[in-house]
DNA sequence: GAACCCATCATTTTT
DNA sequence: TGATGGGTTC
């Protein structure tokens, strides 16, 4: 182990009872835990099989079952690495019938969860606009991880009408869930607790199998995930949490900072190991995280120190408006690749989602290649959710929303009234859709559709036989043919269709990649996997580089060379909410998150502010972010405008400001003081040209390197460069920045 | 059942 | 600004 550092031996040696891991970021934490496994196994020879790692994303799990795979001699397979809800997934399918459920649960995703809800909210004659949805799935979320069932909930709400309501609410949501057979996420953990509190013989196998038990990103777990932890670890006490309560970002979907604060007080026997070198970043982007996170009240008192060198100091660069910021970070990136860097090293970081359009407009503008981590599901697309629906209903008969969703589609004749006449009688005679739709001629007034509706479920129980000795993707395949599903979108002949049927044929590779990698394969743990394994950490083609974009949430865990962060604004970053806030400790998340930001760059980080943007589709000017000025004065070079100016007057007095990384820390001594405009002066010299010149106008033909002969047809001033629209014969038209399209006149 | 119009409402996100 | 959903119309 002679790779670790004194403090990072000494956790992974460790290994009896309690211990809590203090990890700061950059500090090696993936690599103890994984170090920590192998010792167990290679050194004090515990059997891989009682070892339980416990992580929250899927990628997390896999790149931790791939490095101790890789460290560990013998036996890495039998080592259980796992997220919370898999790991209850696997133990439910099991042991679910002791609580009086059905093995072949479903998992309802949020979407699934909404129409259950509205569904509710319906059947008990809500006013949506008093109970919105949203809000009540949030509160029963919010219950769930708190561990309160229904009737605790009621008990509690005492004489609060509205939280009586919730309680109702709660409870039809529960039946529902249970009728169709099905589990939202949060009860994966819940469910899971109530098996093992109910029955001691079943957690004691658990108790003895997980001899040892660590958990990552401890920060991160709420209530009902500490309260099995706690379980799981009850008899032997070999706990190991890994976490670090300056990143904890996720209190408001029920991350509770205590669980590792007051680890010391839950088990007295705890050893508290501190991992304070961070090994991620240059000296001067760790010192201005530190400065900034010193700020905060309430944490675990540690400093983060490197050996790395200083580097360049923290840039600060204030814009006027939200285009010209995200026009210079892009520039800069451009620039940065110019010089020899991957764009593959390059990040841009911000609070909002929306703040990623104008980055993206500038992006496509200027060919630069990116990634935008956060984008709408794979499975949340149409097509896909149908067809998984279908597989749903094969799979387990009970769901009921899976099969409302495929009944009619595609087209059998089957209307809304029909289907709401089914579900009604459904529901008076508490039997499930799927079975009231096996003799349709008992359902009241659909006597007309009686026949079609025979023809769907024998379609299904088609499909049933069919899996009986065909694969998978042969089932889906059988799927798709026989509904007319595929046909009817060949038949579309559309540009939309065609892309849902490759969606369709996207699905299927995963099908059959499942089918390959699966050691028994099985509809359930194909549809379970679906459900849990989001689409997010699919694999990235990585032979193309691309700069990368996300919120600073998603951010964490990672690591990037060069980091831009932008929108540092009061009011967006932190954000408006959060300092609204009569939580204490809103700001104080926000500024976790800044910490988390800062600490993912490496060699540079660029922070950038807009005086004025548009937000929801009103102008708003704001101020500069209090985090900016907690950043030690001396590792910050702060340039840009200091109020908003108009466009005239800054073109009069100098051009775009540019965002860049500083190069080195030699910057003049005598540091003038943040003077508002004159210190965007230097920047000049950063290679922006003093004008564009051009030789063409608008009607003349123009050549582009990749988008070949076009025409001009628009021609806009815009400060020191020309936006150029051009009508291109192969690609359409275009927009893009005379100083960087590199226009040929012909 | 598709197409349209108007109103509404906007953190952060994994599973 | 722009996505989304409900309601109306043909």
């Amino acid at each position: 182990m002679g790779s670790l550092n004194s403090k990072q031996s000494e956790a992974c040696r460790y290994t009896d009872g309690p211990l809590l891991i203090l990890a700061g970021a950059g500090s090696g934490k993936t690599r103890v835990i994984t170090h920590r496994i192998a010792y167990l196994i290679d050194e004090l020879s515990v059997n891989p099989y009682n070892i339980l790692a416990i992580t929250f994303t899927n990628k997390a799990a896999k790149e931790m079952r791939e490095r101790v795979d890789r460290i560990v001699a013998y036996g890495a397979e039998s080592v259980w690495v796992s997220t919370f809800h898999s790991m209850c997934v696997r133990i439910l399918r099991q042991h679910i019938e002791c609580l009086g459920g059905k093995s072949n649960f479903t998992i309802y995703d949020t979407d699934e969860q909404k129409t259950v809800m509205k569904e509710v909210l319906k059947y008990l004659n809500l006013d949506t606009k008093m109970y919105p949805e949203r809000a009540m799935l949030a509160a029963i979320s919010k219950a769930k991880e708190e561990y309160v069932s229904p009737d605790q909930y009621e008990k509690r709400a005492a004489t609060s009408y509205r939280e009586q309501q919730i309680a109702n609410i709660y409870r039809e949501y529960q039946k529902r869930l249970q009728s169709n057979n099905a589990l939202d996420f949060d009860d994966l953990i819940y469910k899971t607790i109530e098996l093992f509190e109910h029955n001691p013989d079943v957690l004691e196998i658990y108790q003895n199998r997980f001899k040892y038990i660590m958990v990552d990103e401890y920060q991160d777990t709420n209530h009902t995930q500490f309260l099995l932890v706690k379980q799981l670890a009850a008899k032997y006490q070999n706990l190991c949490v890994v976490g670090d309560d300056d990143q904890s970002i996720y209190k408001f979907r029920g991350a509770d900072i205590h669980n590792i604060l007051d680890f010391e007080e839950e088990y007295p026997n705890a050893k508290v190991i501190r991992l304070e070198q961070n090994y991620r970043s240059t000296a001067n982007i760790l010192n201005a995280a530190n400065g900034v996170i010193a700020n905060n009240e309430g944490r675990k008192d540690k400093t983060l120190w490197t050996e790395n060198e200083d580097g360049g100091k923290v840039t600060y660069t204030e814009y006027e408006n939200e285009y010209q910021e995200a026009e210079s970070v892009v520039n800069d990136m451009i620039e940065k690749s110019g010089q020899g860097n991957s764009l593959n090293d390059m990040a841009v970081l911000y609070r909002t989602n929306n703040q990623s359009r104008v980055l993206e407009e500038k992006l496509l503008m200027n060919n630069v290649p990116y990634t935008l981590v956060g984008g709408t599901n794979f499975y949340s697309r149409k097509e896909i959710r149908d067809m998984v629906s279908y597989l749903k209903v094969v799979a387990n008969a009970n769901d009921d929303l899976a099969v409302a969703r495929i009944i009619n589609v595609p087209k059998r004749g089957i209307g809304d009234t029909t289907i709401n006449r089914a579900r009604e009688f459904a529901l008076l005679s508490e039997m499930n859709l799927y079975d009231v739709l096996l003799t349709p001629e008992e359902i009241p007034g659909i006597q007309r559709a009686a026949e079609k509706i025979h023809g769907f479920t024998r379609q299904i129980e088609g499909f049933r036989q069919f899996m009986a000795d065909a694969t998978l993707d042969e089932l889906y395949e059988e799927i798709l043919e026989k509904t007319g599903y595929k046909m009817q979108l060949e038949a579309e002949g559309t540009d939309e269709a065609r892309s849902r049927i490759d969606n369709l044929k996207e699905l299927k590779n995963k099908i059959v990649k499942y089918e390959e990698e699966a050691e028994e394969p099985s509809l359930m743990e194909l549809l379970e996997e679906i459900s849990l394994v989001a689409d997010t950490d699919r694999e990235e083609d990585t032979e193309k580089e691309r700069v990368t974009l996300m919120t600073l949430h998603s951010a964490k865990g990672l690591e990037f060379p060069y980091v831009y962060i932008v929108g540092m604004e009061e009011r967006l970053f932190p954000s408006g909410m959060a300092i609204d806030s009569d939580d204490m400790d809103a700001v104080e998340e926000e500024r976790r998150l800044c910490y988390v930001g800062f600490t993912r760059a490496m060699k540079g980080l660029a922070l950038s502010g807009a005086g004025t943007r548009m937000v929801n589709g009103t102008r708003i000017y704001s101020k500069t972010s209090r985090f900016i000025d907690e950043i030690p004065e001396n590792l910050l070079i702060r340039r840009g405008i200091s109020e908003p100016v108009s466009y005239e007057k800054r073109n009069w007095r100098n051009p775009e400001p540019q965002t860049s990384f500083s190069k080195s820390t030699s910057f003049p001594k005598k540091e003038k003081p943040y003077a508002g405009l004159t210190m965007s002066s230097p920047l000049i010299s950063k290679g922006m040209p003093g004008q564009v010149v051009i030789d063409f106008a608008v009607g003349d033909t123009v050549k582009h390197l990749k988008f070949g002969k076009g025409t001009v047809t628009e021609l806009v001033k815009t400060g020191t460069d020309y936006e150029v629209k051009v009508n291109f014969e192969r690609v359409g038209e275009k927009k893009m920045f005379a100083s960087l399209a590199k226009l040929k006149k012909l």
